[in-house]
DNA sequence: TTGTTTTCTGAATCGACGC
DNA sequence: TGCGTCGATTCAGAAAACA
């Protein structure tokens, strides 16, 4: 699938599902939705007979609302997995009046569940008549296509915007107001316009730069606006006409970050694997070096071929690490330290300085 | 419906299905449940560290499939509902693994909900994996009988709880542990013990004194505790003998508090804080803004998440600082300052900015 | 006795790659 | 596709151990 069999970076008009069928199968990273939950349905459905309305008619009416509204969600949601690439994922937002239904859905068809993500107003809309809880959060979604999806997560970005402390799945935001909120006529454009900075946290933790970011209820397009800001590409699906202009001018008007260089989103992941036989080889620590653990309550000699020896085994870093501490497993590169100077220092450092050659 | 019909400060040992359908009609005033959440885990997990951990792998959370998990739900809830007053609420917890089916089902059924409600963990498991978000809390979900419902809600009461603001759907508690945790030989005695404070909150919310209490999973009992100490009646349905004997031998100890005052959690909460993450994320500051010390000896650059970089070195703005000045340390907040209007402004201004809106 | 450091643990759908 | 190997990964709070 090449980018330019899409129809990138604009507005497509229409009803989102026939527009989602049309697009290419597996073509799009990342779907971000926001689906209406207020569907004005009933005037659509009919009830099976022409009886009087009682009680009873009256949970008829709210099963066949819900059922109905499955059903446009099924369809959606059908749509939407057919589009994504194998490894993308979907956020859907909503509140309680769908988002359980949503939810359901989305094992229903296979989707994996990833987190649910709960973003925490700051300032929400208080509750007047003093009835319930004030309504202060909206729930999203994140899923994958399936089980085994290698699904894009910018964990090391999403722990650096959170002052290297994993960012956890609640997230504290402020509702989209003053200057950011789009106005026509003084009024609000918009009745559920999305704050950028959610979506900018979304677009950063799922998402790399040159992506394909679909927004099937597109809205005022705040998702294409941060998605350009972010070096993305989108394409907005709506099927009214004023709210595809609004969007379109408003993300005419966003300045893209241009150094690529800062929006790139490091991850150790990635970073060059450094054999420790490297190491051994440029010198670093010499065969028959000795290596002890933290507090030296283990050692081990340093061979030839970078691997350890103790008394009783052999093999690597990581083998040895394991063997000497009785554990499944260890990682052997912050397991391990040298002394120099009388200091222990942690073999780690060598990766370290050897991977900062290759950058 | 006389409360001398009811068995009631027990626990009644069996299936609880059929000890509700036992027990009569309309005849409770609110329930609290805490289901199997249906967890699908397979394999160990081990920390960095190489400890395993505890995870939960009980009979009772093993379901074929989410057509059997559904089947199972239904019965239970509809059991519940027959149990329950016409003005009665019922309360039920779940995670992501659970909560959507039980929010539908719920709805399916005419429960008329009310509120979710967001418990976040200030203190939850850590992702060890670094592959999602930490998952930081559970949902709950409070419905009524059905849409006309005259629930009871002691809008008051939560107010006061909460320093005399609007009790809000996210509620801020840590998890159980220490003194509070019950333990069998040193071991954690029940896998997914509750702490009592965000029973407190259900029960103080949602009853009145002298009010009849169901939880169909009753574990350890932790419902049954805090109805005692607030004053209410409960019923602990639960198919495990060792929890039941347990749970009343800890709901004996209890003391019911007399003066309801003592209930009142002291919230002068510390600053909250803020990641530096979020002055980009809200768009305070541009990836790609220039940051200065206050004599403009130094500079960086602000990232897409939130870490800067100069010449040779990327890292938090206190990392970076510290690189800079070649110091141990260096509070980033107080160090880097950004030009606006000619004049450098300390970034920690906007780091006020943020916190009055959390208030 | 008191202050400091280390250890332990909690509802978890938690890898990637090569042979 | 299944299995073995390599290698990457944790926060807060309480309790225990230690100084």
């Amino acid at each position: 699938m090449k980018h330019s069999d899409l129809p990138l970076n604009k507005v497509l008009l229409g009803d989102c599902i026939e527009t989602m069928e049309s697009l290419p199968e597996g073509s799009v990273d990342m779907i971000f939705a926001d689906p209406p939950y207020n569907l004005q349905l009933k005037g659509d459905l009919h009830r099976p007979n022409n009886t009087k309305v009682d009680a009873v008619d009256d949970d008829w009416d709210q099963f066949e609302s819900f059922q109905a509204y499955d059903e446009f969600s099924k369809r959606w949601l059908k749509a939407a997995r057919r589009l994504l690439k194998p490894d993308g994922t979907m956020w859907v937002i909503g509140s309680y009046h769908n988002i359980f239904r949503v939810g359901s859905i989305l094992q229903d068809l296979g989707f994996w569940m990833l987190n649910d993500v709960i973003w925490r107003k700051t300032n929400p809309m208080p509750n007047f008549r003093g009835r319930r809880f004030t309504n202060a959060h909206e729930t999203m979604i994140w899923v994958a296509k399936d089980k085994d999806a290698r699904y894009r997560f910018n964990y090391e970005a999403m722990k650096s915007l959170n002052d290297d402390l994993q960012m956890r799945s609640d997230w504290t935001l402020p509702i989209c107001s003053g200057g950011e909120r789009l106005k026509k006529d003084g009024v609000k454009a918009h009745p559920t316009q999305k704050p950028e900075s959610l979506l900018y946290r979304v677009v950063l933790s799922s998402t790399q730069p040159g992506d394909v970011i679909l927004d099937p209820f597109f809205g005022t397009g705040t998702t294409g606006a941060v998605a350009k800001k972010l070096g993305r590409n989108w394409i907005g699906l709506d099927q009214d006409k004023d709210y595809a202009e609004m969007a379109e001018r408003r993300i005419l008007r966003v300045k893209p970050i241009e150094d690529l260089e800062l929006l790139r989103t490091e991850s150790k992941r990635s970073a060059p694997r450094i054999p420790f036989g490297s190491v051994v080889e440029r010198g670093m620590l010499k065969p028959g070096d000795v290596l002890y653990d933290g507090r030296r309550r283990y050692s081990a000699k340093v061979r030839a071929d970078g691997t350890l020896v103790t008394a009783d085994f052999k093999g690597s870093i990581h083998q040895t690490g394991a063997f000497v501490q009785k554990a499944p497993s260890c990682n052997g590169w912050q397991f391990w330290h040298v002394e120099q100077k009388g200091q222990l220092v942690c073999i780690d450092a060598f990766r370290e300085r050897l991977r900062a050659e290759l950058n």
